[in-house]
DNA sequence: GATGAATGAGCGTTCATTCAT
DNA sequence: GATGAATGAACGCTCATTCAT
C-alpha cells in the first residue's frame, strides 16, 4: 500500500549498516552483508551512498546532526551551568546507552584511522565542545565555576569521562543504566575527588594547553 | 662475537611496525613495507610473530608490560594519595607524549576493533585500574577523598580524562608539553569545577556503576 | 499533428551513439551515456534496440546499406573501369573522411571482435567486393587490365589500401582531405610503383588466393 | 631439474595470454583462464606483469621488436628494392600465418582501441614504414620506381594490402598459404593492375598527404 | 636462520537490463 | 510509449602467508 520510497530504502541501508559494522567491524562487514539486512540489492546501495566508506560517514554525520541538536534545546531548558552540564551529560549517554550497536559504531568503528578521527574532532566534536564551552563560561562569570580552570581542559576531561563510560558500557557486554552514570560523573567534576580542604595544590594550574583536538 | 642477533630483529621489526601502524593504520599496513624498513625479508617476520595481528598486540603487551611496571615504581616513591595520582597521570602523558607513533598506535590502531579493545581492557587496563583503585581507597582512608566516591566511576572518570588529552594531542598535530597537561587535570580531579560552597549537588550521587570494562 | 516520433528518437538514439561510441570506445561507452545525450531515458533505448550491441550492429547495417547503394550509384555514372574504380574509391574515403565520429566507429570500434569483424564481413564488404569484381572483370574484358591478376587479390589489395588511407587519417587527428587520396592510390593501383620495363617479375604471380574473407 | 626460472613463467603467461585472447577477445578474456592455462596461480601474473593490459601491451612490444629485427635483417640481404619489398610482405605475412593466435590478437584484439592504435602506430608501424621508405627511396633513386609517387602513400597502401590479407585470412578460418600471397601482392603494387598504356590516368596524381599516422 | 617467489581466497563496485508505474 | 529506480551477476587485483632453497 504505501509505497516504499526512496527514504525509505535509505534509512533502511543505513540501519542495517549500524547493525552489521557493530557486529563485525567496518573492514570485515560485507556490503552484500549489509544489501542483505536492508532488503535491497547490492547495487541499489550504491543509488544513495558512493562507497563503503560514505555508509560510515553518513551514518555519522546524520546522527551526529540530529543527536547535537537535540542535545542544544535540551541544556537550553536547564536551570544554570551545573544542571547544563549535567542535561549534556545525560543526553551523551543516554543516546548511546539506548542503541549499542550504534554505540558500538560510535565508540569502535569510527575511530579505527586517524582520517575518521579528523572528522569525527571536526565536525561533531567541536560543536560538542561549543556547547560545553559556553557552559563553562557561564558559569565563571556567575561565580560558581572555578575561574581559573582553562574551558578547554575542562571541557576534554569532561568529554573524555563520559566517552570511557561509553566505551566501558560497550565493552563491558551489560546493559546497565548508562544515563545514570551521568550525575555522578558530573557531581565528581563539579566537586572533585578531594575532601574541601584536606587536599593543597598538587603543582599550581598552568595556563592554557595550545591547541584542542584537530587544531592542526 | 655472535651477539643475540634474534633480539635485534625481533626489536627492529616491532620498531618498524610501530611506525607503519601510525602512519597507514593496521588494515594499510603492509607486512611486506614492515620488512622492508626493518631490513629483513617478507618471510623472516614469520619466524618471530605468528602474524599480522601478532605483531600489533606483540607490541601492545610488551610496551605496556614495560610502561606499567614503571608507572608502578614511580608512584610507589610519591609522598600521599594526591600525589600519586598525579605521578601516573604524568607517566601516562609523558609516555604517549614522548613518542608521537606509538601513540597513535595505542589510541587509534589498537582501538579498531572490540577484539583488540577488550584485550586492551583485560590486559593493561585492569592493571591501571588496579593501582588507582588503591590510591583512590587510601586516600578515601586516609580522609582526604570523598568516601562516598565509587572508585571505579572515579578512575574511569580520570583515564578517560588523560585519555582524551592523548588522543587531542595527536589529532592536533603540533607538539606542546602532553605531559604538562597532568598537573592541571590532576588538580581539576581533586578540587572539581564548582567554587566550594557555590553549586549544589546535581542529584544526589548514585551508587553503583554497573560493571568496569570487559566485565563480560 | 504527431510526426513519426519513433523515428525521430531512434534516429537520436543512434547519433548519440555513434558520437558515445567514437569518444569512448563500445565498451568503455555506458548506454545511460547514450541515452543522456539523446535526450531520451536508458530505458527508452530498449524499446528501439535489442541490447548494447544491437546499438552498433544497427548503426553498421544502415549506415552501411545507404552509403553502398549511393556508392553503386555513382559508380555506374563513370565512365570506364578506371574511372569506375576511381569513384568507388572517392566515395568511400568521403563518406568516412567527413564524419570523424562515424569513421571511428567503423574503424576502430566494429573491428574490436572477430564476431563484429566476421558481421561486417559477411555483409557489407562482399557487397563493396562483388562491385570491384564487376569493375575489375570488365577491365579484363575490355584488355585495360591485366588478364592474369586474380579479382580477389586486387579487391582485397585495394580494399586495405583505402582502409589504411581512413585508419590513418583518424589516428592522425588532422583533419585534411582524406577523398583527395583516391586519386592517388587508384592510380597507384593502376599503374604501380614501377618504372615499366624496369622492373622484372619478383616471382610468377600465383593462381589461388584461397578462400575471401568470411569464406568459413 | 631445469629449474623452472622466471622468465619460464614469464613466457608461459604470455603464451596462454595470446591463446586466451586471440580466442574470447581482450575485454572477454579472464586473468583466472590466463593464469590457469599459464599453470601458475592468478595473482602470479601480477608479478610479471602491472595489470591485464600490460599483458597486452608487453605481448605486443615483444613480439614487435623480435618481428621488427628479423624483419629488417632479411630485407637487407636482398638484391634491390623490388626483392627487398618481396622480402618485406613474405616476412610480415609468414609471421602472422604461422600463428593464426598471434594474428588475431594482433589484427583484431589489438586495434580495439584507439589507445592501443596509437600505441601500435607509434611504435612497431613507424618502424615497418621507415624501413618501406628507405626501400621506396632506394627504388626511385635507381630509377626503378616512379619518382613523383609519395613515399608515404606508397608505403600506406603497400602495409594496407597486406593487413588486410592478413585480416582476410584469420577470418576466413582456413589454412592456406599465407605468405604465398606476398609474390601477387608485391607483383600487383609494382606493374599496377593496369595493362601499359591502355589506361590513362584517373587524374593528375596529388602531390602528397599531410600527416602519416599519428602524426598527431 | 633467512629468503622472497609463489600462492589463491576474497570483495567492492559497475552497469546493462528489466519492469512497475 | 516512456520512465528511471532497482537489480545482481561478474571479475580484476591485493596481500598475508607459506615453503623450497
Amino acid at each position: 500500500m504505501a509505497r516504499p520510497r526512496k527514504d525509505d530504502k535509505r534509512a533502511r541501508i543505513l540501519q542495517a549498516a549500524v547493525k552489521v559494522f557493530a557486529r563485525k567491524g567496518y573492514f570485515a562487514a560485507r556490503v552484500s552483508e549489509i544489501a542483505k539486512k536492508a532488503g535491497v540489492a547490492d547495487g541499489t546501495i550504491y543509488l544513495y551512498f558512493r562507497n563503503k566508506e560514505d555508509l560510515l560517514v553518513s551514518l555519522f554525520d546524520e546522527v551526529m546532526a540530529a543527536h547535537l541538536e537535540a542535545g542544544r534545546q535540551e541544556m537550553k531548558a536547564a536551570p544554570g551551568p551545573a544542571a547544563r552540564l549535567l542535561r549534556m551529560a545525560e543526553h551523551h549517554l543516554r543516546a548511546l546507552g539506548e542503541n549499542r550497536d550504534l554505540a558500538v559504531v560510535f565508540q569502535v568503528e569510527l575511530r579505527q584511522s586517524t582520517k575518521f578521527m579528523e572528522r569525527f574532532t571536526a565536525s561533531w566534536l567541536q560543536d560538542y565542545f561549543q556547547l560545553l564551552y559556553g557552559v563553562i563560561e557561564e558559569g565563571q562569570r556567575a561565580g560558581v565555576f572555578r575561574p581559573e580552570l582553562p574551558k578547554k581542559l575542562v571541557a576534554k576531561a569532561l568529554f573524555g569521562a563520559l566517552d570511557e563510560m561509553v566505551t566501558s558500557f560497550i565493552l563491558s557486554g551489560k546493559d546497565y543504566d548508562l544515563a545514570g552514570l551521568a550525575a555522578p560523573v558530573v557531581d565528581l567534576f563539579l566537586r572533585g575527588v578531594a575532601v574541601p580542604g584536606k587536599v593543597a595544590h598538587a603543582r599550581p594550574v598552568l595556563a592554557a594547553t595550545g591547541a584542542g583536538r584537530g587544531g592542526k
